[in-house]
DNA sequence: GCTAATTCCTACTATATTTCTCGGCCTTTA
DNA sequence: TAAAGGCCGAGAAATATAGTAGGAATTAGC
């Protein structure tokens, strides 16, 4: 039950952006490089964060990416989402929807799958990037304080 | 983010094993006919239970196996880790020790994965092969009721 | 002891998915 | 008008998944 790159790598560029919220636009290569991911595979990604409108971009030069909200207004999962599809651990819990499965024993392992998902996505919908920039943050004045003290 | 069928197969064999507990051996045959599963590929994922020492097997005609303690005993997560390694989303959320990212914003993400993560255990951790019996029961006894008021 | 049922084992294959590359076009700023 | 940078589609390479094939070893029952 692993994540694809697409997912860890799309967080991360988001976070990137978000970092820089409010700074003007951050290109492909700027992003690339800073998260050590391949440009044109990061291309991708971002281009399906675009079609879900969770990035705006600027073309021409000195153009780049934003964020299309503010970091407090974008969810974990929303990234995750755009980028690897509906959140499931398997296809029969993908909808919400009352779909009962013709034989019982599937539908009992389907309310073990159910309960994964719901608390898989109460993770990832009750975090946004400036969750992780605050995370960030704090991290860096504890390392600063550990510093002070050596 | 998906399950693998070696994770969901596994849970319905051992749940059909858990059905059957006490009732002497079901073969490999059995449990993919009623599972709908293919035999030589349950073999491959009930050998991977074995050597985890989830089920036993006993050899010759009229052999099979057998759950190797009772179903509430036998942890969904158990299953799963078997037959899928270890449950986490993301490589570095693997292991339960301290190994800090070498860059801040790698951490930040981190965090995210290790919520996640400890969520899905929590959930796989907490279900075991009775609970998902009792759920089977609970559910064939519903619509038992819903039959007779027809 | 023979036969049928069944586990056990190793290897192989086909397919799907993931990850990444290539090359070129279009847009905008300096 | 040149350089920076987004946009786009095809496809290659690597890896993982899901399954197949075939046969050896073991045991119950006749």
């Amino acid at each position: 039950m692993k994540l694809s790159t697409r997912g860890r790598y799309g967080l991360r560029a988001m976070f990137e952006l978000a970092r820089h919220y409010g700074e003007g636009p951050l290109s492909i290569k700027n992003i690339a490089r800073r998260q050590n991911i391949s440009e044109h595979y990061l291309e991708q990604l971002i281009a399906a964060l675009k079609k879900k409108g969770l990035v705006r971009s600027i073309r021409g030069s000195q153009g780049g990416y934003i964020l299309s909200r503010k970091p407090g207004d974008i969810k974990v999962g929303d990234i995750i989402r755009a980028l690897e599809g509906p959140i499931a651990p398997v296809e029969c819990v993908r909808d919400n929807d009352s779909e009962t499965c013709s034989r019982t024993d599937i539908c009992v392992a389907r309310t073990v799958w159910k309960k994964v998902k719901d608390s898989i996505i109460e993770v990832l919908d009750t975090t946004t990037l400036e969750d992780m920039c605050n995370e960030e943050e704090k991290i860096r004045k504890e390392k600063e304080r550990f510093m002070y003290y050596i």
